[in-house]
DNA sequence: TTGTCGCCATCCGTCTAATTGATTTTTAGA
DNA sequence: TCTAAAAATCAATTAGACGGATGGCGACAA
């Protein structure tokens, strides 16, 4: 075995087999015929000295051998793939991406207006798809190449995820604007005892914002005081208007209710609740020009300084 | 430009071309005709709409596009080698494997002895050359792929070079076995000050050891008693037991010379005498199970758990 | 057990890209 | 301006990879 006199198309056809476990389909996605598949198989096969895959009922399975180089393989070609894309200068008004994000049902509501915006304006032929990625399974989806980009409260934590910070921000409380709390004289500031006798409500999405709030309340010891669990954002507006409920939100969330909405914003004590959101993307990505544009628009219409 | 109908071979004729400078020289490098390769490269200009390298009087000099990638692609290129090539169990007995190495002339003296004996013995066809490369251009030539493997008192600096300590060790003192400091009465151990009227002598060669013993000795404040320095340790045991010169070696040099030279080991203080021998390689060899074979052979050969 | 279906392997004609060899073009330097 | 070296191009030929059609084999169900 010759790295040097090997075809490195040959391994495209490798990787497409062990991804489809079928010949017929990975030729399909390769846009060749199945025999000239089936044929480049059979080159490999000679020139691993080795099945490399074998008839299951489930498709064709790897061997070991396959197993152990393969997935490195997949790994190498999209690094090619970026580094290869990374050649010619990024024109989005001609490019025809689609962008597949992954956004919290809340990272829809706050981010994807303005991002949807400036890829209309700045790339026409662009397409965006949300493919809402459970928080711990991001670094997965990102590493399978199923998403390119991932925004929330979130951090890289493997090797391979690149993350960069976008902004810090406090949680704060919504109620009505009528809602007041005992002993209350003027101001949004509530003391600790004031928010202690308050009934909540919060959201806790499956997505990427999941867990984080919990985790302030618990810190705060207030984990008792929730009423209501939603498992979206969308309802809690309303639901704070019709009713006595604390919801506890972004502070950016809370803001982008103000003109829609009756309701009063309430600080809560700093300790604790602050959060960060970051972008995640796969490393591979990172010198892909087309992906860094899209880190930039990001960038652009999110990244902030902390006011701390 | 689509990555996905792009000849991958193509990649090697870019990078090539990129190393030589010249179309023709390239092709003969790959096995290919001089039009096959200037074919090549115009199908390469026409995928990525650029001249890519133009003509200089130094030869084929590459375009701002060509520099931005083809150092990537040739790493990439590089790390498919190693992963392809790990597909395949290692079979040093019928392998002709011709390993470059980076030893000091001590490292020769020391390591290349066992170490031709053990490839001389599991893997006769393989060839070892000695490129002895200065201690600060290991990493560079790691790189450069211009080594395989250097073993030294070195540390992997970048992240692209992969180190394993061998083992540690102190340096000590020789001299004719007749020496004797003033004032001494038995043993092997020097006083501070007996150690401070001594006349050194030193080596101080280019590649891989350099370095080191200069700076112990200025720890010790010693550096103002050095009053012979070499290039190769090759000729102090015949000049300490010819004057009363005192050299500063590695134990494991200083023992090596026991059957054959009438020296005396002293012991040096412990503070500042010890150094660590390492073996660097480059990261993306680290799945080749060739290289990962002769890691192997060197790590049973000469790592050894520290004393201390 | 047998028939059918799905999928991989094989056969053959076609076409791309390589080779050899020669020629033209380009460019730096005399 | 001329020369020399190297890239680009041309032409005829050949090797080999692809596409379409066909054959073969195992899985699953009646």
């Amino acid at each position: 075995m010759n790295f040097r006199q090997l075809d490195l198309n040959l391994l495209r056809v490798l990787c497409a087999v062990y991804r489809f476990g079928s010949v017929t389909e990975a030729g399909r996605h390769l846009a060749l015929s199945q025999p000239a598949t089936s044929n480049a198989l059979a080159r490999l096969r000679t020139i691993f000295r080795d099945e490399l895959f074998v008839r299951s009922p489930s498709g064709l399975h790897p061997t070991r051998k396959a197993q152990r180089i393969v997935p490195a393989v997949i790994e190498q070609l999209h690094l090619l793939e970026s580094t290869v894309s990374s050649a010619e200068e990024f024109d989005p008004a001609n490019s025809h991406v689609h962008w597949r994000l992954s956004l919290s049902d809340l990272g829809e509501m706050m981010f994807l207006p303005p991002l949807a915006q400036a890829l209309r304006t700045h790339s026409p032929g662009s397409h965006i798809s949300n493919i809402a990625v459970a928080a711990p399974e991001v670094s997965a989806a990102l590493d399978a190449h199923d998403i390119d980009l991932a925004i929330g409260i979130l951090q890289g934590k493997r090797g391979s995820t690149a993350s960069e910070l976008l902004f810090q921000e406090n949680f704060v409380a919504i109620t009505a604007s009528n809602w007041r709390p005992p002993k209350w004289r003027s101001g949004a500031q509530l003391s600790a005892t004031q928010l202690a006798s308050a009934s909540l409500a919060v959201a806790s999405p499956a997505a990427t914002f999941h867990g984080s709030i919990d985790l302030m309340l618990s810190e705060l010891r207030l984990n008792e005081r929730i009423v209501l669990r939603a498992r979206h954002y969308g309802a809690l507006p309303e639901l704070v208007t019709r009713t006595d409920l604390m919801a506890i939100v972004p502070l950016m969330y809370a803001n982008s209710l103000a003109p829609r909405y009756e309701v009063k914003i309430w600080k809560l004590p700093e300790h604790g609740s602050r959060y960060e959101v970051s972008m995640l993307w796969h490393q591979s990505a990172s010198p892909d020009l087309a992906h860094s544009w899209l880190r930039g628009v990001v960038r652009k219409l999110f990244q902030r300084e902390s006011p701390h």
